[in-house]
Order: C-alpha cells, then sequence, then structure tokens
DNA sequence: TTATCATGGCTCATATAAAGACCATAAAAG
DNA sequence: CTTTTATGGTCTTTATATGAGCCATGATAA
C-alpha cells in the first residue's frame, strides 16, 4: 500500500456500517453472548469484534459478515436458502454477459 | 497480526460477500461505467474494485459498501433517509444498556 | 487491417490492520 | 465487604491487504 491513503466515505455507507455494528451488538446482548465468546466462534480476537460492533470502516468484510451470521443478522433480507440460489442466477447471467462491457458511445450528435 | 491466521467462513457468509460483488458488478454494468471509473470515485484501486468484484473475504467493509452506495445498492433493504434515522434509534438504545451485560446464570437446578 | 479501450491476472514494496498482552473500570456474585 | 467477570482502552509486533506497475487478451472503433 504505498502512498498513505486517508479514505473518505460518504455519511451513508459509514452508517450502515456502524448500523451493522450496533445489530451485531444488540443481537449478541440479547443472546447474552459474552464478546469473548462470539469472538471465539467466529476466530477473531476480542478487539477485532469491539472495532466491527464499534463500525470500524477498515474490518475485513468477510468476518463482518461472520460474525453477523453467526448473531442471526440476515444480509440482504433473505434467508440463507434462497441466498444460494440468487447467487447461482447472478453468476450464470453474468457469465453470459461480453468480459468487457463497451460503453456505447453512439455519436449521437446531440448538437445539430 | 502474529501467528498466522487461515480464517474460515461459513458459507453463508462466503455467499453474501459473493452476491454483494456481483451485484456491484452488475449495477455498474447497467449503468455503463467503467472499472477504472468507478474505482476512482470511490477512490480506490482498479484491482481493489476487482476484488470486490470477485468477493473476496478481505476487503475492508468501508470500501465495499462505498461502491456498493455508489452504483446504488441498497443495504439492508432500507433506503437512505431511514438508515440515520434508525441507526439513532439503535444508538439510543445501546446507551441505555449497562456497559457490560452479565449472564442471567440463574441456577436453575434442572437436575433434580 | 490497426489502434484504442476495458478487463484479468500477475508481482512487489509498504502502509497498516489484527492478535495478544497489558491495565482500569464497572457490574454482578459470593 | 471481596472476588469474579465483562468490557474498553492502549501499546507492540507482525502478517498481510493494498496501490502501482506491469503484460495479455478480447472487444470496439476508425
Amino acid at each position: 500500500m504505498p502512498k498513505s491513503i486517508a479514505r473518505t466515505y460518504s455519511r451513508f455507507s459509514h452508517e450502515a456500517v456502524e448500523m451493522l455494528g450496533a445489530l451485531i451488538r444488540e443481537a449478541r446482548n440479547e443472546r447474552n453472548i459474552t464478546a469473548q465468546e462470539l469472538a471465539d466462534r467466529a476466530g477473531i480476537s476480542r478487539g477485532m469484534l469491539r472495532r466491527i460492533e464499534k463500525g470500524n470502516m477498515k474490518c475485513e468484510i468477510g468476518v463482518v459478515f461472520e460474525v453477523a451470521a453467526i448473531v442471526g443478522i440476515r444480509l440482504f433480507d433473505v434467508d440463507e436458502s434462497t441466498l444460494s440460489g440468487y447467487l447461482q442466477q447472478t453468476r450464470e447471467k453474468l457469465t453470459l454477459l461480453p468480459k468487457s462491457v463497451r460503453k456505447k458511445i453512439k455519436t449521437v450528435r446531440d448538437d445539430f
């Protein structure tokens, strides 16, 4: 990672991550699971879980989703069974597309 | 990150990340945006966007959500306006809770 | 045809995220 | 009261994700 990067996030995506973290914490408390327990189950450190619940933007998405799944949060509002079906659909659809999608420049000349 | 970690992900969370990536790619193609354009707009490299669209589990969640937001994908199926409202609700709820939530052990003695 | 453009797949240097170990605080249990 | 347990914070070490640079392939445009 050359050239130190100070990332900027839109308020929307920042709040989305924050909310996901808050939902995880909520769900964890409802189920009376300690941070250590949940961290162990997800295979991460306690500090990592803390950052996730705080809405840290730099956490790996895989870990965040994993934790969310463990405490029973549904991503995309679809249940587990339909998810893989839809994924396969999407994959098929994408493989049908050409590898590079060219902008249709069309040169419509709207300056006539 | 001491002690090399080979993370394991559940099929569910893996597919969730994959699907999010596929959705991003779909949305990008529908809008005729090149990978370079989208990467620039999100402030990331083209290689990073490629990993995101491939469903790489190790990408920063903040960046993934940012890209998703740019191409117009709704996270959590809530629209932008209600998101910050709900977040505030959740935040308030959490601050009311005690810092540490103890397991109610109760000692019910079910071995009578 | 040739030139341009978009994507995919690499490699490498390095900025940095994460684990693990601390300590303090606070709440519950004894 | 004391002890135990859970959380929050900080610091250091180190594994690694990222940006940048390549090149190849395939599609479009001229």
